[in-house]
DNA sequence: AATAAACCATACTGGACTGTCTAGTCTATT
DNA sequence: AATAGACTAGACAGTCCAGTATGGTTTATT
């Protein structure tokens, strides 16, 4: 019989910890960060961190699920009565704005890096831009229902928009190279992307 | 006075050090790979490595530059004849083909991985997809004086053209993901692509 | 033949890191 | 007050690797 003597690991240590490691693995990915500068960050003693988990891959994937889900890319609210040039405006702008954050190009990067040696990369792709592209497909579709767009194949005019918008941009940051475009033209470029995808498709 | 006792050190032991390196870098990166091993793969001792580059980064830059070199990714006969039409489909479907290869891929990976930490990334950015834009560029700035095409901002349509193409496939690769598309879709989508660009600009 | 440099093979140094172990402290429950 | 388990601090074993050092072999030049 288990006796309730039993203390829970305390929750605010394993955030303490995940956070640390997080924020650690994002900026210098998965080799360069050693278990002691977790612990020192997390200020929490190293044989506390493996005690929560119990080696560093583990670590790891639990801290970029933890910084996936915080990290809700989709504009989850449409508003339904944006017409949909609008909300397409809405949409790219959106997207690029997310997508040049330090957070999410350091996510990608750390991912990039990793893939193939852990399920990591399969996750942030479900948690992140798989996301977004059924939420972009599912809309589309009820436009072409109404018959405010006329599109073929769903799927290819999806992975267009996001891809124009994305693609460039993140590009040059992942590679860490100098922006090439302002927020503001950033933005700027991301509309006309819309502007082009709606002239493209529209019925 | 300088004797010219100076043997010079082989090119071909060079050669053989540069390719090994490029090979192991490309597929585990660069922390992933030690010295020894490219000593061991080039047929060469560690101290011959060694006495042809400094240090690890040396050549591991070195090697990177050459992969650069081998890749020439521009489809670089613009056949004059083409239509535009054609050209544009004929550019992106080339893309795709180009993009999507291990090296490409292994390539874009390591530059990712390392980037922040060596000008690698710079080096490849000029010598890859740097190239390739200007050349789209040119040939759209060419077509928009002969009203082929009617651009107002040449850039931009660049971008979208190349990220439309690139990106998704790309994405799902680095992330060393199971491809969606198989290559003969991915050629399907390149050149859905190509059309939908010649829709929205032509004059 | 003498020489100098390119090469090979291998041992070694020094440092970093993962993961374990130990010995002891703190704290919530009974 | 007793206890079990969460925690700390630091030592430690084992591994790996960059870069150096050593000592010997080959090869082209003079």
């Amino acid at each position: 019989m288990q006796e309730k003597r039993v203390r829970l690991k305390s929750e605010e240590k394993r955030n303490q910890i995940i956070d640390a490691a997080g924020a650690l693995f994002i900026v210098n990915g998965f080799e360069k960060v050693s278990m002691e500068e977790i612990a020192k960050s997390a200020g929490v003693s190293k044989q506390t961190v493996y005690s929560h988990f119990g080696n560093k891959q583990q670590l790891f994937t639990a801290a970029i699920d933890c910084k996936c889900e915080e990290y809700d890319l989709a504009p989850n609210k449409i508003p339904s009565a944006m017409h949909c040039e609008e909300y397409l405006r809405f949409f790219c702008t959106h997207l690029a704005a997310l997508l040049i954050s330090d957070d999410a190009i350091g996510m990608f990067r750390v991912c990039v890096a990793e893939a193939g040696r852990s399920e990591v990369s399969d996750l942030y792709w479900q948690a992140g831009p798989q996301k977004i592209r059924s939420q972009l497909s599912a809309y589309l579709a009820e436009q072409n229902k109404l018959s405010t767009l006329k599109i073929d194949d769903i799927d290819t005019a999806a992975s267009q928009l996001i891809a124009m918008v994305v693609c460039e941009s993140q590009f040059r940051s992942l590679l860490g190279l100098e922006k090439l475009k302002s927020d503001s033209d950033l933005h700027l470029y991301a509309e006309k992307c819309a502007e082009m995808f709606y002239k493209s498709y529209r019925a």
